[in-house]
DNA sequence: CACCAGGCAAGTA
DNA sequence: TACTTGCATGGT
């Protein structure tokens, strides 16, 4: 049986805390994929309206965000940032949809996850974490994601060396952690909230931080 | 005013 | 390979 780990110890330090997050705060796999793209490098509060202007003009859909144009959808995605550039990205990932599953969106969602990853990440616009974030969240495969909070939350809990970057840390969680759907889901949902809550970037360190209590 | 936010690709040396 | 730059809005 498998020892109890500072990175079990740090999700249930963060479940207890904040409890459940039900993500990703989405009504349906497709929203789910827009929202991953959006949300690069980009606050949730923009990428919500972005979400909430294309829900008003009938386009949080495969079909019909396929055949918007592109300079539609950046018009209604503005509050998101780069707009014309993931315009373009969700053209791109919709062409992938068309190419790769004959605009069959439920055979990309039911694809397994190796062809799946494979093909979100020849995608010009979609990296690691966009494309796990999609591959955890719309389809419910067992991917950890990994982002910029993972990395500063647990490297200033000395959990991870400065310098690490995506697939590494991504190892060292799927080599810790049981695989599974749920908890990755969870874990990664924590991870953002308690970024937001206690780990700001300007701020160095903060007491209140649940993680504080990890028994190292 | 400066800085930050759930990245990624392209360019340079 | 390793580093830099462009993309852009809205909140603090």
């Amino acid at each position: 049986m498998a020892r109890y780990n500072p990175f079990e110890e740090a999700y249930d330090l963060l479940m207890a805390h904040f409890g459940p997050q039900h993500w990703w705060p989405a009504d349906s796999p497709f929203e789910v994929m827009v929202g991953a793209v959006l949300t690069q490098n980009t606050s949730w509060d923009n990428v919500r309206k972005a979400i909430d202007e294309l829900r008003a003009n009938g386009l949080l859909s495969f079909p019909a965000l396929s055949s918007c144009a592109p300079e539609e959808i950046a018009l209604c995605i503005r509050a998101s940032g780069y707009y014309n550039l993931k315009a373009k990205r969700l053209k791109n990932l919709l062409e992938l949809i068309v190419v790769d599953y004959g605009g069959d969106l439920d055979r990309f969602l039911a694809d397994d996850l190796q062809q799946a990853r494979e093909r979100l990440l020849a995608v010009k616009g979609i990296g690691p974490e966009t494309a796990d974030s999609i591959l955890l969240y719309a389809c419910n495969h067992p991917v950890f994601v990994v982002d910029m909070y993972t990395h500063r939350v647990f490297s200033r809990h000395n959990l991870l060396p400065e310098e690490c970057d995506y697939h590494t840390i991504q190892e060292i969680f799927v080599t810790n952690l049981p695989c599974d759907t749920q908890l990755y889901n969870e874990y990664h949902a924590l991870v953002v909230r308690v970024a937001a809550t206690y780990c700001k970037k300007t701020k160095p360190l903060c007491g209140q931080c649940p993680l504080q209590g990890l028994n190292l």
